[in-house]
DNA sequence: TCAATATATGAATAAGTGTTCATATGATAC
DNA sequence: GTATCATATGAACACTTATTCATATATTGA
């Protein structure tokens, strides 16, 4: 029993968000899908990928990293559907996985007042 | 030089990218915002969030956490700028900073096709 | 088949971080 | 001022994870 002085009004709220809260698990999903973006690593990644589907060696120029980190990173970003590969010959093309991806990023600056 | 079989395509888009790319100050700065929702723990208290302002002691109820793990994690979302805080007599509400958050909250469930 | 190129991956190390426990701060009521 | 309640915080530990290095896999061309 929590006692507050809008005990009415919060009281209520937090009724209704403990009914309401997802799933342990369905938490989880949400939550490993921002994690797999809130790495400075995989965010220039998806920043490049913005302009066109794209191959290893030129996803590891645009970012400036190294080809074992970015194709480590390039394995976490897929295993979490964020973007999608199709083979290319010797090489293995990236692209954004879908508009939400997009989205979410343009939003996210919007919020930070950075331009994209 | 990197050569793929779409070497062309490619390299237009690699040459935007690494143009474009946000300094590495911003790319961090969005990348923790996203760092800030992406822990199970935070996320749940931004759901119950979403139900109105709260203090912490209705938000342990909420989550079903400590009340010292999630204060901690109530700093973490302040120095975000995620949720705000105001004093309250002896307590302290707690209530989501702006209506962007929501916005990336819901539309990460939209990908997920989880209900929010 | 062999060499060359592109990409992936396993192991190891280093860095970051969430929780717990104990304690501190700050506000209210007496 | 003192006791009590709400919240914050520091330290320690466990756990996760990003990078590096070395190496493996897979495709292409000769």
């Amino acid at each position: 029993m929590v006692r507050c002085d809008h005990e009415a009004q919060h009281a209520i709220a937090a009724e209704r968000a403990r009914a309401n809260m997802p799933k342990e698990e369905e938490v989880e999903r949400v939550a490993a899908s921002f994690k797999a973006i809130s790495e400075p690593s995989r965010l220039k990644i998806l920043f490049a990928l913005r302009h066109g589907e794209m191959c290893v060696g030129h996803i590891v120029e645009a970012v400036g990293s190294t080809q074992s980190a970015v194709s480590h990173q390039l394995r976490i970003l897929k295993s979490y559907g964020v973007v999608s590969a199709r083979r290319d010959g010797q090489n293995i093309a990236y692209s954004l996985a879908d508009e939400h991806v997009v989205a979410v990023l343009e939003l996210a600056c919007a919020h930070l007042k950075c331009r994209l």
